[in-house]
DNA sequence: TTTAATCCCGAGTAATTTAATCAGGTTTAA
DNA sequence: TTAAACCTGATTAAATTACTCGGGATTAAA
């Protein structure tokens, strides 16, 4: 999800290398790797290869809910421990079972409504991304003066 | 939580002992034991010693919500990794730090809403808890024909 | 007063999940 | 041709959850 809210907030030039990402948000690159495999079959991601390639989201930030990211990721947001199915108690359901199937609509429905676009536009979360940019642009210029 | 709602539901003939429960839910009597102590730190229930003994709500069903049975056991609802307190990157806030907040808050607030009286008085509950019973019965009645 | 039902406690274990590493690729712009 | 970037599969590490095990303390009832 980070990575993704990353991706959407550092998208106005091109595509974003996940070793950027990496950077940013300190997240290792190889798992990275595997997160974005998953949103490129979730198709919520395209990849452009070679140098100067990266990510791009594959909508506009409008018209992706976080629900869909997690799914792609996790396949899915589920409280029950018989992923809905029902046979959480030797092949029937357990006393819970339909708490846990409500908790778990709760939380996606809640997660349904919102976008990308509407975290890139909160102030606490653009100040966070400023901070991050501030800290590596930081980083590159002591690097070159040593 | 499946076994303190089996608690409430089988609370009419006096304490209900771990082992009732265990039978009922599957949940094994050990395991059981380390909840229950969680639940009595957490003031939920109170247990009678002896034979004859078992354990009691603390509260009528209905002035307790299932966050606290959850709160007791798990010590917290918390979706961040931080567990709010917002040092998830290198001592500052991640990204995603308020959105997982904000998650937490909304699972709290629907658990709060949901009693365990709510929960008894649900009829699909009351039809898995009859099955539970009845199976108990006739496994007793099995063994001792044998 | 003995017995057995029951709660009580702490240490250890197994399975699962999550996050990550590692060691190799392939593609493609410069 | 090179290096930046993506791609893939195997393996590992840490954390969590559910659970086992081996005792001990309390107390109602026989």
């Amino acid at each position: 999800m980070t990575a993704m809210l990353d991706l959407a907030l550092n998208a106005q030039d091109g595509p974003v290398p996940l070793a950027d990402i990496s950077e940013r948000q300190g997240i290792s690159l190889s798992y990275l790797e595997q997160l974005f495999a998953k949103l490129r079959r979730g198709k919520l991601v395209n990849s452009v290869r070679g140098p100067g390639g990266g990510y791009q989201l594959a909508y506009e930030p409008e018209s992706i809910q976080i629900v869909q990211v997690i799914d792609a990721v996790n396949e899915s947001v589920d409280a029950t421990r018989c992923q809905g199915v029902g046979d959480c108690q030797g092949g029937d359901e357990c006393l819970t079972h339909r708490l846990w199937c409500d908790l778990s609509k709760q939380i996606h429905d809640f997660l349904s409504g919102i976008s990308l676009a509407d975290l890139v536009a909160r102030q606490e979360i653009q100040k966070v991304a400023l901070r991050q940019s501030q800290r590596v642009a930081n980083k590159i210029q002591a690097s070159s003066v040593e």
